[in-house]
This record gives C-alpha cells, structure tokens and sequence, in this order.
RNA sequence: GCCUCUGUAGCUCAGUUGGUAGAGCAGCGGACUGAAAAUCCGCGUGUCGUUGGUUCGAUUCCGACCGGAGGCA
C-alpha cells in the first residue's frame, strides 16, 4: 500500500527551543533537520537569525541552512520546491525529515500541500506601483473590486502589497483568487506531518526567553553582523527584512543611541513572536508542548514514536 | 527658603471656557496563497497626585499638603 511519506514538523515562536528538539529528535530516530525559516536560508548571518551551527548539529544533516546568497531572492514558492526535494531525498535514504522553522506561511503551505504554479511574472509591477502612487489605494481597490469582488471584500485599502499582488495575478492568470485558490488545493498533501508546536504557557516567560536571547545575540558578535548587513543593505534583497540588523541602522547611522536599537529590537521580536503564535496556533494539526511546564523532549520523543509506528 | 512650571492609561503626552477624558507607543486579539523575521486590520475605565473648599455637580476653579523639573537678585 505504502503511505504517505512521513514527516517531523516542529514550529512555534522564536526562542522556544525548536532546534534543540529537533536536533534531539534526529538523533534519537535518524532524522535530518529541513530548514523551514526564510531568514536562516541565507549564507553570512548566522548570530542574527539564529541558524543551527553545523558545531551544534554535531553530525546531523542540516538542509536549506545558510545555503543562499543573502543578495538573493526567495520567497514560499522556492522554499517549497526545495524542502520537497530534500524531503524526498531524505525518504530514499531512509532516514526521517524533521521540518523545523518558525515562518507560518511556510509551514502551512507545506502541510496543507498548497501547490504554486511556476509562473511568476514581475513585469507588471512597476507599473501597478507607480498607479497606486497616482491613482490611490481606494482607486486600485475598486479596480480589483470589479473584476474579483469576492477577493476585493477581503481585503483593506491600506493593504497596499495585497491589492496589487492580487491585481497582478488576476492580470497574468485571468483568474480569481478562490479559482486560483481551488487549483493551489488541487492535489492533496504530499506527505503526512506530526506537527509539534513549542510556546511558552507563560506569555511573560517567552518575553523573557527572547529579550535573555537578544543580550546573547550581542555577546555572540551581532553588531559585525549587522554593521555587514547595514553596509550591504543595498545590495541585499529578503534578507535586510531580517529581524536583528535593521533596528541597529539608525545607530549605524547616527541617529540613536545603542541602547535604544536594542530595545527595539527586543521589542520587534517580541511582537514577531506574538504574530508567529496565530498563525500556528490556527493550524489544527499542531500539538502543543509547553515548555516551561512539560518534559519537552521526552513528550516530544513519545509523539514522534507512536507517528513512525 | 522663595518663585515658576508640572503631576491624566504600563510609557510619552493631549484635553475638558465646570457635566467623570483621548492619541501615539506598549500590550492583547486577528488576517495572511510567490517580499512573510514582511505586510495589514481590530481592541482605550483610568482613584485625571492627596486632601479640604466653592458649586446642584470638580479631573477642570481656589487653598493646603505630597512628588518631579527649573529659576533665585
């Protein structure tokens, strides 16, 4: 009959841990972690996105870790294609493919199986900028409101990046967002996930975990990171939205004093933490591990024993 | 010691010509189909420093006291 393909997902906010337990669990079961946070793609940025070291992997395979040019772009789509083709590769192996990452949308799509098509056309983006600063959100939205009105409801006119995604997909498909929805859903999922989703039962205590992390961050030499990631900024594309260098730029610049960079970083965190939450906590395959109240590793080691038969 | 300013939401402040008050940030919740560590949306009761007085009614006016900032021939 042979199944679905198995895999480990492990999610949450930041500085839950998740890499720990997934390093343990690939020890324990002979797994190799799949990278599944958009900034830990990038080559050069170690300390500010926290990307598993190959020291602390200790011989566990890492993939889709510090693999791109941080000059490159990326997005779900590439992510995608390329964790289902490590995923894949790990099941010739035989060995098991532990998903571990922070970023919703990508773990979503990969759960639910979303398929995205290859096309991806760029052209009309100018161009749809350019009417949008002449033309006005409600304007642009009342455009996308007569040729997909369904869609239009959904969204907000201060929604600028949705609205004009949205009109350029509906220029180059000719087709409304729930048809092209329907089609994303086409094919069910290709593999069968025993998401774990790590948080804190204390909303306090992951405040604490992440602003503990940041100091450590410091310690660890994120400032050369960032003075790097500041220099280059023009040069960079996704990764200048990494959390942990841009807050430091006015300091680069200048324009404020340490301190106040760091604290806002802490605080960005934080607040990235919080959005990271709905959207995991809204996946109804994720089972939840309180951190500062279970035996993580021995709960999460149970799971995933009981999932592989 | 005297004079001036000041004390309103967790923070920074606005405001009420006397009818118990509202912004930003924080915080909380949500959305999310090719930038997603991005982007967007929703949620504002707090002894209006304390205490007397005037008043039908005081956070608002007057006095005293307490805290903070500045000034002083």
């Amino acid at each position: 009959m042979g199944g679905l393909g198995k895999i480990i997902v492990v999610c949450g906010p930041t500085a839950t841990g998740k890499s720990d337990v997934a390093l343990a669990l690939c020890r324990r079961f002979g797994g190799e972690v799949v990278n599944a946070d958009s900034m830990q793609v990038y080559r050069g940025l170690p300390i500010g996105t926290a990307a598993v070291t190959p020291a602390e992997a200790g011989g566990v395979p890492l993939h889709l870790n510090g693999f791109l040019p941080p000059e490159e772009r990326y997005s779900v789509a590439s992510w995608l294609r390329d964790a289902q083709a490590c995923i894949d590769e790990i099941h010739r192996r035989g060995a098991v493919p532990v998903v571990c990452g922070g970023t919703g949308l990508y773990i979503k799509s990969l759960v639910e199986g979303i398929h995205y098509s290859e096309q991806n056309g760029t052209e009309r983006r100018a161009a749809l900028e350019a009417e949008w600063a002449m033309q006005g959100g409600e304007a642009m939205l009342a455009r996308l409101r007569a040729q997909d009105p369904d869609h239009a409801d959904k969204l907000n006119v201060n929604d600028k990046k949705r609205i004009l995604r949205a009109l350029e997909l509906l220029a180059d498909t000719g087709l409304t967002e729930r048809e092209r929805a329907s089609r994303s859903h086409a094919a069910p999922p290709a593999y069968e996930a025993l998401c774990i989703g790590l948080d804190y039962a204390d909303r306090a205590a992951l405040y604490a975990a992440i602003n503990l992390r940041v100091d450590a961050m410091l310690a660890a030499g994120l400032l050369d990171e960032a003075r790097m990631v500041y220099e280059n900024r023009g040069c960079y594309g996704t990764a200048v939205q990494a959390i942990g260098y841009k807050e430091f730029f006015p300091y680069f610049a200048g324009d404020a004093p340490l301190e106040a960079c760091t604290d806002k970083l802490k605080q960005a965190t934080r607040n990235y933490a919080k959005r990271q939450l709905t959207w995991f906590r809204k996946m109804p395959q994720v089972r939840w591990l309180r951190v500062d109240e279970a035996n993580v590793q021995a709960q999460a080691t149970e799971w995933v024993q009981a999932f592989l038969g």
